[in-house]
DNA sequence: ATAAATTTAAAACGCTTGTTTGAATTTATG
DNA sequence: CATAAATTCAAACAAGCGTTTTAAATTTAT
């Protein structure tokens, strides 16, 4: 409580970053306490100590990411210019960002995003909503403004898949390695992936209309 | 092995069906084989008596439906018509027979299949991909032969940020439920989802060119 | 320098995991 | 009907889990 110096943030922060890197790897349930504190060369206790439980230490591994990401996004958003192709690269700049503390940062993040919408996290993601309701909302409400060809429905939905792109993008980057490696010799990091990534994500919220639905019942 | 009426495959398959639903709901690692033979009222030791192990359970869930699942692609593809939109009819067409196993059957199908490109089971990848390397190849052509405007390449990529998409939706269908109810009041399900992905999935496809990188490095 | 507060450390807690065992039971065959 | 094979069952296994406890060590404040 008083002395918030150095040494003891140390054992906090070496535990965020391998709790990190862990569960994006491997998602929050196959991740052991035991595991992160072994990696993380600390006591096993002290996760309990600092964090409560496990499930506290889940939230903070992501809350120390959004809260770097979202003022970011927001400042650069603010001074982007109001165009889709601007707004889409203040998405990823902002997540460069996150470079600062480590590389494959915004990897981790974007799986850490997808685990907490899909696995039985439901907190999760009614943390992120709450915790960043205005944030969320500004951003929504900036996409809107530069899609002026889609309801607001729709730009929904188009966002949703396109957060579905990257984030299986990113949870596969390991499986994409080992495909690309062998189809075209090319290896592939994180960097690859985003610059493959940008242009559809540009491409699919650009498309004005989209093809009507060909059959009776889906 | 003599026996091969019903009595002995009921276990079985209670089995699989059971184990189907969970491991699509929670993820391979975080469903227990006593959750599984509980839910399904059979004994513990008969998944290991009768698969083996937990892991070839697995694969065997997933075979299950691969099994019915790629022949009727094939099938569907033979009869289509060279475009890109009947291509793509015809995947959402063999995913829907995948219901006369159960209903949901399509979406836990398709979070197996994410969850086995993305948790830690390389295996399962590998396993599909050589399984059926010649009709995943056959699709892969099929798709290339309707969408000229593209190279191999730029086609491979398409259809992964595709899959994303659709996995990425099918696995946060619940949080997407709750999400759409509070929002505008519509309740969602499966056959929504696909009636979004459809349209987003042939756009996806169908876009010439894609908007060039706007900066230095990504 | 001494007392208080904080942090580490090791051990144990009860519980759940996948798997194995050996006997009981059901099923099929001669 | 008896015999053999196939299947089910309850019980136990070792190993791993999150968490708690107890005591020692270290840092901070008086």
């Amino acid at each position: 409580m008083i002395g918030e110096h150095l040494a003891k943030l140390d054992t906090k922060t070496k535990i965020l970053i391998h709790a990190e890197k862990l569960f994006a790897k491997q998602g929050f349930n196959s991740t052991s306490l035991r595991e992160i504190t072994t990696e993380a060369e600390v006591n096993l206790a002290s996760v309990n100590y600092h964090f409560g439980s496990k499930k506290t230490l889940i939230q903070a591994v992501l809350s120390r990411y959004l809260a770097l990401f979202m003022p970011q996004l927001i400042k650069e958003l603010d001074q982007a210019e109001n165009n889709l192709a601007s707004t889409v690269n203040c998405f990823f700049n902002a997540l460069r960002i996150l470079d600062t503390i480590n590389s494959d940062s915004a990897k981790n993040f974007l799986m850490l995003v997808g685990r907490g919408y899909s696995e039985s996290q439901g907190h999760l993601r009614r943390y992120i909503q709450s915790s960043y309701a205005q944030e969320l909302n500004q951003i929504f409400e900036h996409f809107n403004r530069v899609t002026p060809h889609l309801n607001k429905e729709a730009l929904f939905w188009r966002l949703h898949f396109c957060l579905g792109a990257m984030v299986f993008t990113m949870s596969s980057s390991s499986a994409l390695s080992e495909i690309s490696e062998s189809d075209w010799g090319a290896s592939i990091n994180v960097n690859h992936l985003m610059q493959k990534l940008v242009p559809f994500i540009n491409a699919s919220l650009a498309t004005q209309t989209q093809i009507n639905l060909t059959q009776g019942e889906v």
